[in-house]
DNA sequence: GCGACAG
DNA sequence: ATCTTGTCGC
């Protein structure tokens, strides 16, 4: 076995035990270069399932630099250690060893997505593998556990020291243009210098590096199918099959009304965006974009504490500004800049007057919004449908979960396809519209979740056809 | 004491 | 780490 440890000890099951642990391994860290040539780099990383304790560990060893897959191991287990901030090593690094373990050849070098030095003890994950399996090994985390740093230049290459206690532990380093560093150190029987360099030769086009990146895809997709096995021979979960009666026929038009019908008695009238003025859910629809509504709320209510929920305020308000009022929202850089592209055009083109907007016509707003940067069909038909009370339908993909699993279309359909479906079936109704979008929403998060499991609640059995 | 805090 | 939802640009 090319990876064997050549330390062992037992696992500690208590923070003072873990603390002691690393304080004395940490005696072993060789902080000097002593890779050679290197040629095979290895990335491990950890997945978890969420309703039980089994954690899988990936492990993908490539070529360096050309980045080949070389080999590909992993193993499972049971998670026994919490995640305490300090101790990560005490929950990975028993299955990450185990993974790291079925490998057939040895690697030149480790990575690990977490921190080496850069420690409050001097002694993270990545430092505390290396030392096991005697293997020189690195730190690439993609956020700070300790230390200051100043933000890097926004080029590939660009770094910053990571300073704790006034020592340098690591680096911040930019692996692409204008995208968020990542947060190198040392881990063992390497420099800072050597693992910098390691890091930006394995960043091929994304953040992460190939070995961790690609060990975080394995450790997925390994987890998702050893999970899948239980219950459906297939993998994922399959969709109830159309009943007999519909396949292939000709549904009726009243089906969708009849499903609507159903959603409305189980779940009564939504109340979606009722109060707000329209500019507040013009805002709110770009902020939802990839979030749950929770979250734009609190967004939101910041805005309005900085005196901010104006097209005005926004307009001139700095971007970092902005981005951090709107922070719990998530994406929060990136809808900064789609909110003020959207109230640039809002301002310039109807003085930020939402009666004038209004003016324009349904069909004209939706092509001029659509052709706003950061603004694709659904945030559009939300505007116009909540803010604007134009008749369009929504489509999201909780409008696909559901109606493809009962046939309809395929849940990879197109955006405008099911939007002509709905629109085609119903009648012309900014109310109905409303409602039933919302009903839809209410309907996937209570009883059509992703992973398929209640079905037998279903609101829909038998409603296909009215 | 209080907040920050890899995954 | 998990769960979950859009848009854009390369
Ligand atoms: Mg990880």
């Amino acid at each position: 076995m090319p990876i064997h440890p050549i330390i062992k000890h037992t696992w500690p099951g208590n923070y003072k035990d873990a603390v002691l642990l690393q304080e004395r391994l940490r005696k072993r860290l060789v902080l000097h270069n002593e890779t050679g040539d290197v040629r095979l780099v290895a990335g491990a990383d950890v997945s978890y399932s969420r309703g039980s304790d089994t954690y899988y560990a990936g492990v993908v060893l490539l070529s360096y630099p050309s980045m080949e897959l070389v080999e590909e191991a992993w193993a499972s287990g049971k998670a026994v250690f919490p995640y305490i901030p300090g101790l990560l090593s005490f929950r990975e690094g028993p299955v990450t060893l185990a993974a790291l373990a079925k490998l057939k050849n040895k690697p030149d070098v480790l990575l690990f997505d977490g921190q080496g030095v850069a420690h409050p003890r001097g002694f993270g994950l990545a430092s505390h593998m290396g030392v096991l399996t005697g293997i020189p090994s690195l730190g690439c985390a993609k956020s700070v556990l300790v230390g200051e740093y100043d933000e890097p230049g926004s080029t590939r290459g660009s770094d910053t020291p990571l300073v704790y206690k006034g020592e340098v532990v690591g680096r911040a380093l930019r692996t692409r243009d204008g995208v968020k560093p990542v947060f190198i150190s040392a881990g063992h029987m390497l420099d800072l210098e050597t693992a910098a360099g390691i890091v930006l030769e394995c960043s091929k086009g994304f953040r992460l590096p190939e070995p961790t990146r690609r060990a975080h895809l394995l450790v997925n997709r390994v987890r998702k199918m050893e999970e899948g096995k239980g219950h459906t021979p297939g993998g994922t979960p399959s969709p109830p099959t159309p009943s007999p009666a519909r396949r292939g026929g000709l549904r009726k038009a009243g089906s969708l009304m009849s499903i609507y019908d159903a959603l409305y008695a189980h779940y009564g009238p939504q109340h979606w965006w009722p109060g707000e003025t329209p500019f507040e859910v013009m805002v709110g629809a770009i902020l939802t974009q990839n979030t749950n509504w929770g979250n734009v709320e609190k967004a939101i209510a910041n805005l309005k504490t900085a005196g901010a929920l104006s097209a005005e305020a926004i307009h001139t308000m700095p971007d970092a500004e902005l981005a951090e009022l709107i922070r719990p929202s998530g994406y929060f850089n990136i809808k900064a800049r789609r909110l003020k592209a959207f109230i640039s055009y809002f301002m310039e083109r109807y003085g930020g007057d939402v009666g004038r907007m209004k003016m324009a016509g349904c069909a004209a707003l939706r092509e001029e919004v659509l052709a706003v940067n950061g603004v694709g069909p659904e945030t559009a038909d939300s505007i116009l449908l909540y803010a604007l009370g134009c008749p369009t339908f929504v489509v999201d993909a909780y409008t696909k979960r559901i109606f493809s699993r009962h046939g309809f279309f395929p849940e990879t359909a197109d955006y405008h396809d099911v939007r002509k479906f709905f629109m085609d079936r119903l009648p012309v109704d900014v109310r109905l519209y409303n409602e039933y979008h919302a009903l839809i929403v209410k309907l996937a998060k209570d009883r059509c979740l992703k992973k398929a499991g209640m079905c037998g609640l279903c609101l829909l059995t038998g409603k296909q056809i009215s």
